[in-house]
DNA sequence: TTAATTAATTTTGTATACAATATTTTTTAC
DNA sequence: GTAAAAAATATTGTATACAAAATTAATTAA
């Protein structure tokens, strides 16, 4: 593969390298170029590429790619290279589980700590989630979707349960790319402001039930079958990083 | 400070350079000496020093001081180097809260999936923590301890609750460390007896409450006030790896 | 002597160079 | 023409070199 390198799914509107970005920028922006699907499950992340992209070395690059590999949005496969991760069902499975289990526990948490300019917040994010949703831009609906269960987490005050969530969204995300079914049911935002309302109404045990029935339609809306079979033909007969895989994309 | 700084503090019987190891190994051998306390909270991690200790470069260790940060076992200030965590009592509430959301979680789930054999692994763990602590071997103790929390978390069949149990426990470790008022108390191993006979009996009732019990257990034996004055006044006047705090130790 | 300023040293952050490994292409045999 | 083997290429892993920043030591002025 030569050096010119489709350099498309980084960056939105410019075309050419930018230079002087940082860990963290970068770091974000790869963050952002995989939860909106600029860059797709399975994608190889090359160093050499990636470090001409961000105008720096491999050195940074691949300090990024161990942050994010920890984080369980890309996975390094030793001496071959770093690929956007591709969760198996089971793992989507334990994500969802996870979400389950955290989540009741922020809300419990968020309802006793809640301020009145907590609900507020709640509710713009909502209302950024619906906008995005009627005006059909899906990219920024997967993000906004999962922004709202970022700001419940914050209200809980446990900065620890809150990064754990971070990474179960960007996860679920991921997992959303590869096995959701048909569309996005846009019943999503009700669900939200249902839990919104229980929250300030202080019913615990209805906003647990309202955030549980919302993650298992979550899960529910996801073909966790037959992908399987799909994914674990690739995994049989290609190598990660091998011909079969990189054919399908590559930055 | 000089190159021929204290090397005794990772390495039990050896006084000499080991050359040849790799991330993972070297990764474990910083994981144990932190956990086992041969490296204090607030120890400064030289990647120069580190690197000799190792025979590899700083290259290597970088990319470990990193993982460690992540696990939040280690804390990096950035122009400054990396530090053994000295977690705050705010941050040590935080992961004992996280600890008693999960963990019900893990006992609920684990009650669900196991087996004959996974509770004899658990007796087993047990059996070698009453060992240690008979044996008044602390360093073993803190370790056996949190390993029936990490086997616990095995038998719940998921991955990504069982990574965060361990996270959890290993800066248990750090904060019993910093803050543990007294002795340790030796009803532990009983108490890890009692939730394993709740879970044999299927009472998940009953299994969730003694967990809870022994988590509030270690929380309520942490002295969680004074210890606060005290790392503020570090925080105030002295920088991380200011000379306040590097008097300390340093590796 | 103390405090502040400046110089020297040390340490981290990044780029580059080289070694080890994996992948791709070419060659060779059947 | 296909399959296996070998050479060539490309990519990752690690060490080293240099730049930037912070810390420490030394110097100077009060």
């Amino acid at each position: 593969m030569s050096r010119t390198a489709p350099t498309v799914a980084l960056r939105q509107s410019e075309t050419q390298t930018r230079k002087g970005l940082h860990n963290d920028q970068i770091y974000e922006e790869m963050f952002a170029a995989i939860l909106e699907q600029r860059l797709a499950p399975g994608t190889k992340l090359s160093e050499d590429t990636l470090g001409e992209i961000f105008g720096v070395s491999r050195t940074v690059i691949r300090a990024v790619l161990q942050r994010l590999a920890h984080e369980r949005i890309v996975q390094i496969h030793p001496n071959c290279g770093a690929f956007v991760s591709e969760p198996s069902p089971a793992e989507a499975q334990e994500v969802l589980q996870a979400r389950r289990l955290i989540e009741a526990g922020i809300i419990r948490e968020a309802i006793r700590r809640q301020v009145p300019s907590d609900m507020e917040t709640l509710r713009q994010s909502v209302a950024a989630e619906r906008e995005s949703l009627e005006q059909g831009d899906h990219e920024s609906w997967v993000r906004l979707s999962g922004d709202f269960h970022l700001k419940l987490a914050a209200i809980a005050k446990n900065h620890t349960l809150a990064a754990y969530v971070k990474e179960l969204v960007s996860r679920t995300s991921l997992i959303i790319v590869q096995y959701q079914k048909g569309n996005v049911s846009p019943c999503s935002c009700d669900e939200h402001t249902q839990i919104i309302k229980a929250i300030e109404a202080r019913d615990e045990e209805k906003a647990v039930e309202l955030m549980m029935a919302h993650l298992k339609a979550c899960e529910d809306q996801l073909n966790l079958r037959h992908e399987e079979g799909k994914a674990d033909l690739f995994s049989i007969f290609a190598k990660p990083g091998g011909r079969a895989e990189r054919k399908r994309r590559a930055v």
